[in-house]
DNA sequence: TCCGCCGCTTGACTTCCGTCAAGGCTGCAA
DNA sequence: TTGCAGCCTTGACGGAAGTCAAGCGGCGGA
């Protein structure tokens, strides 16, 4: 079996009975950027994870605007909610770069989810971290401003940086970084200009920061994460440690 | 047995037995206006259902701002994620109104969840029901004004009446209404004024909405939602049928 | 090679929402 | 009753982000 595949961390736990089992009951499948994986409220058959590239999350409306919902990346499976609950996929996915998939149907899904306790736990791990995702994005956008929420993003970009500061190339294109962000193409272009103050330059798809303890204190004060839960939040950037309010948070309920 | 208890939403289609099991291993409690039910990052030990009143779902950044995640409702669950997966709570709660709540022991959850697929199927549909909520309110926040964010609630409280105007009480402060929306209490405020034109009138708590489908036209064309999905899309308000949008959604890739 | 498309940036303008401040209303307690 | 606190509303103002439009530069196709 795929070595590579094997050591995704949706098998991490699981027997290696059940991990082969559904590793050759599935397939690998690659996808050029823009193409289509599935689209919303199409009936739910697969459970995916990416192998690599990126894959888009997101949902349109009857005006033709599209609201991204994730943009994953190796690792990271969706489909999953859709195959135990609800039989229709509630988003739509495309593969935002080129992209290697790896596919399971289904129905072998469920049948070695009843037979492992492990791959029920897998799979409301994964749902949980989506769900976790999620709650930050919505407190992203209620409360933080566009240079901000780009911030956050460069963070979680350069978190396998070494170093007090680094440099690193967007992955995917900045009109769906924006997108991403919930915020127009012109916006996410002022916002970086408006991080060089913080010492963030860019050069094309190119982004330097230069010290990333100087953009956690820009952005993530208004975040409610915890060092350990943000991506972005890195060892040597403890915010615990810049932000003693971490300490005195106050309900404020009478 | 409570009678009450065993119709909640959460119990439904799971063996009597377990469900007795839960009912006796668990108590119900009252929380007044403004307590405390438990705080983000303490260990979480308990599923909570709730029984009647709304409770407040949220998080606190280090600046004390709070992002006001949910609104929970009769029948409504919360707290699996975290006795499934992480430990601790991802999120502060607080009873919004006065409420009653019954709680589960988590040991418990997890002992017949273990014994009885039809527990684990429950929290994983309460799971899913989260993450489609959670993503409704990103694509809101990030597509949607706020007077058309505010009639989108307001159309979620009024699902209950019949006809195709009506008038309800606001089940809870606007200034909370406000703050789940993600806008201020001046903004709230002001976006109810916005809605007269669409039919909407306001006498302190109480709402009158002249016309649903008006209000529908209004907001409902800058969201995803299919008619069975919003709580707010009534019969008699279909969408497919007021945009033909819905038919046509393009896939923006080239 | 040249052309045209696409993604990105920049500028000017507009709109929406947050901020600050003042004032009204209700309910409660002294 | 009076006073006060909390919640809500309203107005004036400023700033952040969206809109519209123009222009640059890279890349692929003809």
């Amino acid at each position: 079996m795929n070595l590579g595949l094997a050591a995704l961390r949706f098998f991490s736990g699981v027997p290696d009975a059940v991990r082969d089992a559904l590793l050759s009951g599935g397939h690998e499948k690659r996808y050029a950027k823009g193409d289509l994986l599935f689209m919303q409220d199409t009936p739910a058959d697969k459970l995916f994870i990416v192998i690599d590239g990126w894959v888009k999350i997101y949902r349109t409306t009857p005006q033709g605007e599209e609201a991204v919902l994730a943009l994953l990346k190796t690792g990271d499976a969706f489909g999953e909610a859709s195959i135990f609950g609800h039989s229709l996929y509630p988003v739509s996915a495309t593969a935002a770069e080129d992209a290697a998939v790896f596919e399971i149907p289904g129905h072998l899904l469920r049948a070695q989810a009843k037979a492992s306790h492990e791959v029920m736990a897998r799979v409301m791990d994964s749902m949980s971290r989506d769900l976790r995702n999620l709650q930050m994005e919505n407190e992203h956008l209620a409360l933080m401003s566009a240079p901000q929420r780009v911030g956050c993003l460069l963070l979680q970009f350069s978190s396998g940086t070494a170093g007090a500061g680094g440099s690193f190339t967007l992955p995917y294109d900045k009109s769906l970084a924006a997108a991403r962000l919930g915020m127009k193409p012109e916006t996410f272009s002022r916002a970086l200009q408006a991080l060089k103050p913080v010492g963030v330059s860019v050069d094309g798809p190119r982004v330097t920061v230069a010290s990333f303890g100087a953009l956690v204190d820009y952005c993530c004060t208004h975040c409610s994460a915890l060092p350990g839960e943000c991506p972005g939040a890195r060892e040597g950037c403890d915010r615990a440690a810049t932000c003693p309010g971490k300490k005195f948070i106050k309900i404020s309920d009478k």
